[in-house]
DNA sequence: ACCTGAACACCGTTCAAGT
DNA sequence: ACCTGAACACCGTTCAAGT
């Protein structure tokens, strides 16, 4: 790659990152390339859909959740793990608002530049999960695409503002529903 | 109303109907006074908002959402009325794809045309699981609001085409969370 | 090889001009 | 009293023309 073609993709990278930050996974694209100082046509070339400059944004936090699947995996409780993982994951959708839904498209459309990466999160959840029924701890009749839906929804739940006094106890019920316990997390 | 004004409103309001139920709750409202066959001036002059236009259009649909709750309150079991009551929402709300999460803000708005309409629902509903708590058939740390959520997270579920396969699973799983009886529904 | 921005086909919303 | 559609400020996406 040519050096100033580098310094444009940097730039759009950084400034895109601030602002879906900010206004969430529908910010305008013309607006990202105005605020990199670069004409649009040229955040296009480097980026031919929106869901592939998020997935390069992304890939770093997707890929540092399921590290930490696994890393929970060999550490905590199969019940805990489950939870904390499962809480991990919302917050991070929460912090890229508008992305869960279009991750939810992603995970059905292999032409997705996300696709791979919301593929290899539910499996690190399904991984959690498949733990915890061993050990008795959740509940058997549920898969790994269920576990991935009540996080969506999670997730969708807590990006919608007037529910945010509600979302921690949300969680707690959703979360309860996939443990055997039924007991508050 | 002037007579042509009526006419105007009225087939407004058929072709959104027609094109809401067709293109989802976020459909282009110059497509629909196009397709009117009026301008798009005569159309904010009726509906001065999309929730204006659409309260209009589904009031009678809330109000008859919340008279069945009613219904069921006197008729059916307290527990099964309520997941009822759940289920049949939801599946209204399928059929206005788009339309939870403008309900989800029209709630804490008080602006909102669909606020009182939203406000109904959710007492309905608070009603039937106030009952079945008070027979022990629902768990009783569980308010009206929250369950306004979890009716807005199974909706918005349902309106993603990658999860209609668990469409039914969810809705047990959710519902199964609401009740003191764990078994599914 | 890469960049630019005009061009095209859309939005929602407002409002001057018409009947 | 009501209607119309141009006007304005935006989108996403493509692509001819430039360096």
């Amino acid at each position: 790659m040519r050096a100033d073609a580098k310094k444009n993709r940097d730039r759009l990278l950084a400034v895109a990152g601030e602002v879906f930050a900010e206004q969430g996974a529908d910010a305008s694209l013309r607006d990202i390339a105005r605020k990199a100082g670069v004409g649009l046509g040229t955040l296009y070339r480097h980026f031919p859909t929106r869901e592939a400059l998020l997935e390069t944004l992304l890939r770093a936090s997707f890929e540092a959740l399921a590290a930490r699947a696994g890393e929970l995996e060999t550490s905590d409780s199969a019940d805990e793990a489950l939870v904390v993982w499962m809480h991990e994951t919302t917050e991070f959708t929460y912090s890229q608002r508008g992305i869960i839904a279009l991750m939810m498209d992603a995970i059905e459309d292999t032409n997705s530049a996300l696709h791979a990466s919301c593929v290899m999160l539910r499996a690190a959840g399904t991984a959690l999960l498949t733990r915890a029924q061993a050990e008795g701890k959740a509940r058997d009749d549920l898969n790994g695409e269920e576990l991935f839906d009540l996080i969506a929804a999670l997730a969708w739940l807590r990006e919608q503002p007037a529910h945010a006094p509600r979302a921690d106890r949300l969680f707690d019920i959703i979360a309860g529903a996939v443990l055997t316990d039924r007991a508050d997390v």
